[in-house]
DNA sequence: CAATATATTATAATTATTCTAAACTGTTGA
DNA sequence: TCAACAGTTTAGAATAATTATAATATATTG
């Protein structure tokens, strides 16, 4: 269980006041054992689950993008018409099971180290991130 | 200069007839020297721009989609609000230079084929996709 | 060339996301 | 305490990409 003190510190540091809008989409974001992968829609669900009132999607859409940039939430690219975040910030690649629209985490084990031997000049290298898509074997695929 | 009839087999061979908008759109697609990295939004605006009449969006919608599918095409993964396309369709990586939204093509010589080493129980892999995105190097990070 | 099947088109519908402006809240300081 | 202010929340409007619809037009086949 982790405390309010590390939400209020986490929105505070992303330039956020800590209300008890903000507190919410925190313990849905952070209070978790494994790696949250969602769209701002699965968030949104989650949260008025366990909310008897709703909180407005723009208060969502706000909050998840001042953790984006701060750094404290990963987007992931997938072909899709939906923006996919990532509560695992570190470095490490993904899965997308095209069956499922489900994303997971590729663990040291799957992918080695992806060594980028040339850049374009007078450009900083800003992320590398491999998808991997799968799909069930006995199915036609994209 | 690609002659048409090799525009008509591709149309057909993707189970579509080959119509006057749909072989201009192949024109446009593939008559190139190099590969052509485009948004819908793009390839509408090249259309017209070559074209006394317009083709309708929801024509090159359906045509694009058609050849994606049929393998022609390749869509590429990017966060961003639109869906990018590659009229190079072989296993390759890209650069994505978030200062101008382009997708740079990754020469062999600068990704290392990405080794997967294992993969989920009953999946097949559809495709591996690295994506490298850059920025200039006195600007802030995304 | 006639009959049929398929395409094209403009427009409406849908969906994700962002914007806006009004109402609200919390804090500060007289 | 309470007035003033800065920052928030919210519903709903606006925007943008994409997909669906249905009437009209065109290509194909015999």
């Amino acid at each position: 269980m982790i405390k309010n003190s590390e939400f209020i510190d986490k929105l505070r540091s992303s330039g956020l006041r800590p209300t008890k809008q903000r507190v919410k989409i925190c313990e849905v974001l952070f209070n978790r054992d494994k790696t949250f992968h969602f769209t701002i829609h699965d968030l949104a669900m989650q949260i008025s689950k366990q909310l008897k009132e709703k909180i407005s999607l723009a208060t969502v859409y706000n909050t998840v993008h001042a953790f984006k940039d701060k750094g404290y939430l990963k987007e992931i690219s997938i072909n899709s018409d939906k923006s996919y975040f990532d509560t695992n910030i570190s470095n490490h690649h993904h899965f997308f099971d095209e069956d499922t629209n489900e994303l997971i985490d590729c663990n040291d084990d799957v992918i080695e180290k992806v060594n980028i031997k040339k850049n374009l000049t007078g450009k900083k290298i800003n992320s590398v991130e491999v998808l991997v898509k799968v799909a069930s074997d006995n199915q036609n695929q994209n």
